[in-house]
RNA sequence: GGGGGUGUAGUUCAGUUGGUUAGAACGCCUGCCUGUCACGCAGGAGGCCGCGAGUUCGAGUCUCGUCACUCCCGCCA
């Protein structure tokens, strides 16, 4: 009890009738009735109606308030009669017939409505986020994340893991995305790199005789957004476990991930241990390494079924070493030919020259493409994708890269067009076995696939005796309903291993120490092995909040741009502080 | 850096094949109203149709450019 309020506007009910209250929060709602006004007053509890009546001292000032003012409210708790009840409130027994009422902040006419969840313009809902976090919806989305990693850390601490803070300004480390840079004044002409993660610091960690390390880490990149990636920062659930096996790594986070999935939603959450998938045949089955195994559907390789067809198209491109991909729709045979064509459109709109289909029906086969075609390479299709009566089938075909990731859109858009999609549920699944090098697609050399803090698998032996596109890497991703939640890695702690490693990517021992001078240091005084990952908590949350959009579980999100309209973020630097920082601006020409 | 979508009142949206004075709902303002809870009733204000060119007798509508937001690719675990 204090001066504002002795009991929340979500609390009061029938056993508080006939005691003097007071409340206080925000006009969410007036209903004026000349004579008598009804004031839907709101804070984070609930909402009570408070009943000012024509002889209150208070009446005209209420009654020009501007809803989302802040006031206090003094009075009798009253029961409503039967007919006036409110079953939709909690509150909707009672009301409080106000006696004193106090404004303690009034408000301007407010740009959107709060009390109302309609689609107002995000660039608006940004510029003013204390509102827009007022509105149901989205405040309910913060305090969700708020338990959630309330609950991760918890069951972290359970499992024997110690949270350790890292550096926010550290040096740059060889992730891969850019860096952040902040200005140092004391060391003018030298920057700070923000952590791209705390990858560095959580293996020197391993090497400190922590043997279990976690965090809910900020994480700065500066790439470009998407609906699942904010621009600029993130969190991660950052862990980091000494002597273990990958095996390990999986049977310590699994059970976090589904308790907290079956915890905090109400679908069905895949049971541990989670089913894996190595990389190539997550490639090969779902055209990506972030499969959605919601979605049913699965690609074959048809190139076979089309040598020799007499359909020219695919067979100058089998000759110029291009695969044909197939995806089997069932019972489609049905669907009018305007289908077929709105996807032959869809397809061309997304860069192909179109997409082929062959109808199966009554025991023929329909379509274009099948009059091309034989018995024979007919009845191969058939049997490749097990084609029944009524399905169709549609096929991909193009340079190898194009044709597999284009081949991704196609069974997705498949599934969302035949409704294929598995409801309320979570799918996850391990990727494994990723690759330790591929070839850079713009010069042609090797280059380390994932980040290079990976364990070759076989170690030392295979870095000498295998081609480096076949040596695999101890990688792995974990995957939920086709979201990526985190990749984590056995990582390599033997220095002779990291030369060998950085040699064939075609890095010096000069380069390996200048991107991890602290590591290779102190791999030399003892390193355990160790293994770790970092699941994304804006990712988790976004699931589980069944948002769309990142910026809907994150309190003061930054626009696509990376700017924060309501702070005005980025923004220039005062003449002084870039004079005592020592930096002189070099404009871009546009 | 590239591609798609959107841009009309404070907000959500409608606006025909290019054709009078650009509409509706919510919100706002004024008045009325003692039982509402999406309160009701009557009236009213509010528009550089994102911006700039062009085509046309005439542009919210067509063309080009540009800007903003958003989704995607590139990039990024």
């Amino acid at each position: 009890m204090n001066f504002y309020r002795s009991h929340n506007c979500g609390e009061l009910n029938v056993k508080n009738i006939d005691q003097d209250v007071y409340i206080s929060g925000w006009v969410n709602k007036k209903r004026d009735h000349g004579g008598l006004l009804f004031v839907d007053l709101r804070d984070e509890y609930g909402i009570t109606q408070c009943v000012v009546n024509a002889d209150n001292p208070s009446f005209n000032l209420i009654e020009n308030l501007k809803l989302e003012s802040v006031i206090k409210v003094s009075g009798k708790v009253l029961k409503r009669s039967d007919d006036t009840t409110n079953p939709n409130l909690p509150t909707g027994e009672i009301e409080v017939l106000s006696n004193e009422i106090i404004i303690l902040n009034d408000s301007n006419q407010i740009p959107f409505q709060v009390a109302i969840n309609d689609d107002s313009p995000e660039e608006l809902r940004l510029k003013f986020r204390y509102l827009d976090l007022r509105r149901e919806k989205i405040h309910h989305n913060i305090i969700f994340r708020s338990k959630i990693i309330h609950s991760i850390r918890t069951k972290m601490i359970d499992k024997g893991f110690t949270e350790i803070q890292t550096p926010i300004l550290t040096a740059s480390s060889p992730e891969g995305a850019r860096d952040f840079l902040v200005p140092s004044r004391l060391h003018n002409g030298k920057f700070y790199a923000l952590p791209q993660a705390p990858q560095v610091f959580k293996q020197l960690l391993m090497i400190s005789n922590f043997d279990k390390y976690f965090q809910i880490a900020p994480c700065f990149r500066d790439e470009d957004a998407r609906a699942d990636r904010s621009p600029g920062e993130f969190y991660q659930l950052d862990f980091e476990m000494a002597f273990v096996e990958q095996d390990d790594v999986f049977k310590t986070i699994e059970p976090v991930l589904y308790e907290i999935f079956t915890e905090y939603s109400k679908k069905s959450v895949t049971k541990p241990p989670f089913i894996k998938i190595k990389y190539k045949d997550s490639m090969e089955l779902y055209g990506t390494d972030k499969p959605d195994l919601r979605n049913p559907l699965i690609i074959k390789d048809a190139t076979k079924c089309f040598e020799n067809s007499g359909f020219k198209i695919f067979e100058n491109n089998i000759e110029k070493g291009f695969p044909v991909k197939a995806i089997k729709a069932p019972k489609t045979a049905g669907k009018p030919r305007g289908w077929y064509d709105k996807l032959n459109d869809w397809a061309r709109a997304n860069g192909q020259k179109g997409l082929g289909y062959i109808i199966y029906e009554n025991n023929e086969f329909k379509g274009p493409i099948a009059n091309n075609l034989n018995q024979e390479n007919l009845k191969s299709i058939k049997t490749l994708v097990d084609l029944e009566n009524d399905d169709s089938v549609f096929f991909i075909s193009d340079e190898n890269t194009n044709a597999v990731k284009f081949s991704a859109l196609v069974r997705n858009k498949l599934c969302d067009e035949i409704d294929l999609l598995e409801k309320n549920v979570f799918k996850f699944c391990w990727i494994v076995d990723f690759p330790m090098y591929e070839i850079d697609q713009q010069t042609n050399k090797i280059d380390f696939s994932h980040n290079p803090f990976s364990m070759p698998q076989g170690g030392m032996k295979s870095l000498t005796n295998k081609n480096p596109l076949d040596i695999l890497a101890w990688q792995f991703d974990i995957v939920c309903n086709g979201v990526e939640l985190s990749s984590g890695a056995i990582r390599n702690h033997q220095i002779d291993i990291m030369k060998k490693a950085f040699e064939i990517a075609g890095y010096s021992e000069d380069e390996l120490k200048e991107r991890f001078g602290s590591l290779y240091e102190a791999f030399k005084y003892g390193a355990p092995p160790h293994g770790g990952s970092a699941p994304g908590i804006d990712r988790i949350i976004m699931l589980l909040a069944e948002e769309e959009n990142l910026r809907e579980v994150v309190a003061f999100p930054m626009n696509q741009q990376a700017e924060d309209l309501m702070m005005r973020s980025p923004n220039d630097a005062s003449e002084n502080s870039l004079k005592e920082l020592g930096i002189q601006l070099r404009p871009k020409k546009k």
